[in-house]
DNA sequence: GACTATCTATGGTCAGACAATTGACATTGT
DNA sequence: ACAATGTCAATTGTCTGACCATAGATAGTC
């Protein structure tokens, strides 16, 4: 007789007592920056050893849900997510799926004229003021500093994001920022009418936003990544495919 | 005399040892579905003990560079983080960081126009026959199951992620989707108009992307969008704007 | 040949002990 | 009075050792 049972799983205790911490948190019952209970304590209420107690909160300190603490007076405490972590997460999975600088480039096409046409709208006079920093940095790099070049567009990427006031397109453009500086300094794509190019985009769209004409802003966006890609594809196909 | 000496931390030895295992795991060391050495090997190669062994094995699968198994010939073995996992970080952010329906429509907005662009690009016939399948079960969904038209529709949006063939924007947008149906299931927004308006944007975008009319595809999830969002508001005001 | 029992290397779990950390508090020196 | 220093105690960090549970392989049995 063929039972109506499915294949039965045993989970690992850690997992259950982190699914469950998990929850909890989520459902408000330790609000953010409250203190979970001690560690003995989770294993006198639980019942299980502290091994597995602790793992279960490796676990939620991996997901960035606690922080933990050593000394009297530590433990570990709810915390939000941070966006380093939720980009550290999107390069794991983008690494693990060798996710090609084409595809990256896509994604940024597909996020930066939305983010930058929320920044035109939603920016605040610091995020136009750091905006405008980090742009004249930029410049000033442009000029024969390559890997600084790099690194400050990556910056001017984020502060853009950070204008819109959307959290979710911020940490997805902060994290689409690193991997492209990490694919960058490998795929050495950054000549003089390269740099040239971004710095003038980058120009024209920050002038849109400082005027917050927000559709000003996202097409100018558009038109420069498009031509952004087209550089790029032309450089993949001159260096033989290899920018995978 | 003021020492240059910033603050100096010092990490957790599973900390330390889990990024060494990560850092091997990304070079190459540890192909994708090789095995890792056992925790009493890793032990005694470490000098550690088998509890932060343990936690950094903990580590390491919660960012889903491995799976491990119990048993004889059992251990761990690395494999690449999943759509899924990668999705539950983005929710854990999304719902630590308070982020809004809004601001998911805003991802939506940004996202799905490159997406059916793509979609409609590069499409295999599986990516059409899987569109076509989902497309009439969300048609018969529509009429009075509410929760089944909701569920449908998430799967819509990520079968057409999945034919754009970008993992990146697959993953980011079967996140969102995952989101939205959550919310939706709290906002109560899918009143029949909203059910017709959905259902026939989607049946022309489909038409765009069997006919790989990519542009037209952008442009028709663009205008779908924005009418999608506008309807969204208006139901948002008119609750009151209970949809945070 | 098909089924069953056993074997064994592996992860899963617990218990206990001690070290390291850290903030509060008390003490001391000036 | 105040600053530097020492002490204390609660908590995490770590190790050791043991035993249990799991799951393939293998040998044995019918």
């Amino acid at each position: 007789m063929l039972d109506s049972l499915g294949a039965i799983s045993v989970p690992k205790s850690s997992d259950v007592l982190a699914g469950r911490l998990q929850q909890q948190i989520l459902s408000g019952i330790y609000p953010h920056g409250s203190a979970l209970p001690t560690e003995r304590d989770l294993v006198s209420t639980t019942g299980l050893g502290r091994g597995s107690v602790r793992e279960a909160l490796r676990i939620l300190e991996s997901q960035g849900l606690v922080r933990t603490r050593a000394g009297r007076y530590g433990g570990s405490v709810v915390s939000k997510p941070t966006d380093a972590l939720l980009a550290s997460h999107i390069s794991l999975f983008a690494k693990g799926h060798g996710v090609s600088l084409r595809a990256l480039v896509e994604a940024r096409q597909a996020l930066e004229p939305m983010v930058a046409f929320l920044a035109a709208r939603n920016r605040g006079n610091e995020d136009l003021a750091s905006l405008k920093r980090i742009s004249a940095q930029l410049d000033a790099a442009a000029v024969d500093d390559v890997p600084r070049f790099l690194l400050e567009n990556a910056h001017w990427h984020s502060a853009l994001a950070a204008a819109s006031h959307n959290d979710l397109l911020r940490a997805f453009t902060a994290s689409i920022s690193g991997l492209m500086l990490e694919a960058s300094g490998i795929a050495d794509f950054a000549s003089p009418d390269v740099r040239a190019l971004v710095t003038h985009a980058h120009r024209r769209i920050l002038q849109a936003i400082q005027a917050q004409d927000a559709d000003t802003a996202r097409q100018r966006a558009e038109r420069d990544l498009q031509a952004y890609a087209k550089l790029l594809a032309a450089a993949v196909r001159a260096a033989g495919g290899k920018g995978r």
